[in-house]
DNA sequence: TCAATTCCGTACGCAAACGCACATACCGCG
DNA sequence: CGCGGTATGTGCGTTTGCGTACGGAATTGA
């Protein structure tokens, strides 16, 4: 028995709830399904109502940002630190970007109007979600300036650093088309920066498996993005 | 005497304040100051605890995120239509970024624990800011997005349309210099397409006096996320 | 086992912006 | 009036990334 019990998974869990004191988390959680997120899978359309919100737990989701002819491109990163829809937490019922399941995985679901309903009543919901929509914002704030300063290989870098933190894992598949995506350049650009690291030993990957090889070589190699916005959020959340 | 009260100026009205319901507005009114900033003012550093909160009436502020060795970038801009020191709204006591005063005029100004007095007991008040934080969102994610994938011309028509807007005049004076700081880019490279805006009888400029010629003529030279932006702010506030 | 698809590598010309240096024009002030 | 500071314009070589196209390699599936 003891050895079966060391088998069943240890439910992953998500920080945001995490931080609720335990009775509001046990009432959260009734009103909550688990689902399985599978990747490509886009939760929420820029624009639209939100109709749940998503507490992923070992899943990834993207946050994309839409201009007119342009590719998508990433300006946020939820994993089980966050939440998908916390414009509803602002008292916003639409949101202005696509969640793009980036890793498959699970996350807690919510309907959007007992979402709503509990945020209400439940102060330390409030607090917990006001506090992550502040650091979202550090994220994006800071995604465009690295956006603007920084040269691919040191976004990309950056990337699968978030990711790793994000999933806590060194390996995921990713196609470099899918990263040119969320980098915002051509799938080319990914191939060369993403040469770059090999070559220096800091990952390997083939054919959509990348893995992290040399973990404080990455962070070396990367812009100080990372570091300021983990700083940051750690300080906060 | 008739002649008299017309000099005396019409206070200009921040509109979050405005969209309160009067007697809120009043007793709030009663706690804050009007302020002049002057041009280069640093209001807010980032990182640094948040002492006060602003609500610019004609004046302009500059949102700008710092990124190790580069020049400061601009992410957001906040006008009569917004606040400066948001975070206080999301329950946090530092700011991300740094609130640069780029047009000079005035400004309604609250002590930080008064304002979280404020806001802890006013309902109108807290849902207004969380709006407005939301669209601050928005405006910062598509500046995101604008930054990586325009040219520095768009780029340029868009600060000067935004700018416009905010300041509800189409003359202001601002140094190409200036400009590159707000853009993200060199000095010369605001010379070029301020040029090319010049050439197009667009805009017109000498030593610092910026003045839009042709509104029409430069919203169609400006990108899509002008109006993107404009129209989810509209949307909500 | 063979074909189709997916993924990755390479190549080439081009555009945008960079860094730097220097030249000019305008303004205010002693 | 001349001087110094500020603001703008020009030039040039370099870097980064774009758009596009094509070839090769691994994987999948009938």
């Amino acid at each position: 028995m003891k050895l079966m019990l060391n088998l069943i998974p240890i439910p992953a869990a998500n920080t945001l709830l995490h931080a609720l004191p335990d009775r509001d988390f046990k009432r959260l959680r009734t009103a909550m399904v688990t689902v399985t997120l599978t990747f490509g899978e886009v939760l929420c359309e820029a624009g639209q109502r939100i109709r749940h919100v998503y507490f992923p737990t070992d899943s990834l989701v993207s946050l994309l940002t839409l201009v007119d002819a342009h590719l998508p491109l990433e300006v946020g990163l939820v994993g089980r630190e966050g939440m998908v829809g916390v414009a509803l937490a602002l008292g916003v019922t639409t949101t202005p970007v696509r969640a793009l399941v980036q890793g498959s995985g699970s996350a807690l679901r919510m309907d959007a109007m007992r979402f709503r309903r509990e945020l209400a009543t439940c102060k330390p919901l409030q607090v917990v979600l006001h506090r992550y929509a502040h650091v979202l914002m550090v994220q994006v704030s800071q995604t465009a300036a690295c956006n603007r300063f920084h040269v691919v290989e040191a976004r990309l870098a950056r990337w699968l650093l978030m990711t790793r933190d994000r999933m806590r894992s060194r390996q995921f598949r990713l196609t470099q088309e899918f990263l040119a995506h969320m980098l915002g350049v051509r799938r080319v650009g990914v191939t060369n920066a993403a040469q770059a690291l090999k070559n220096r030993k800091l990952i390997d990957y083939n054919r959509g498996n990348i893995s992290i090889i040399d973990e404080a070589g990455l962070e070396s190699a990367c812009c100080s993005c990372y570091e300021s916005v983990k700083g940051i959020a750690r300080q906060i959340l």
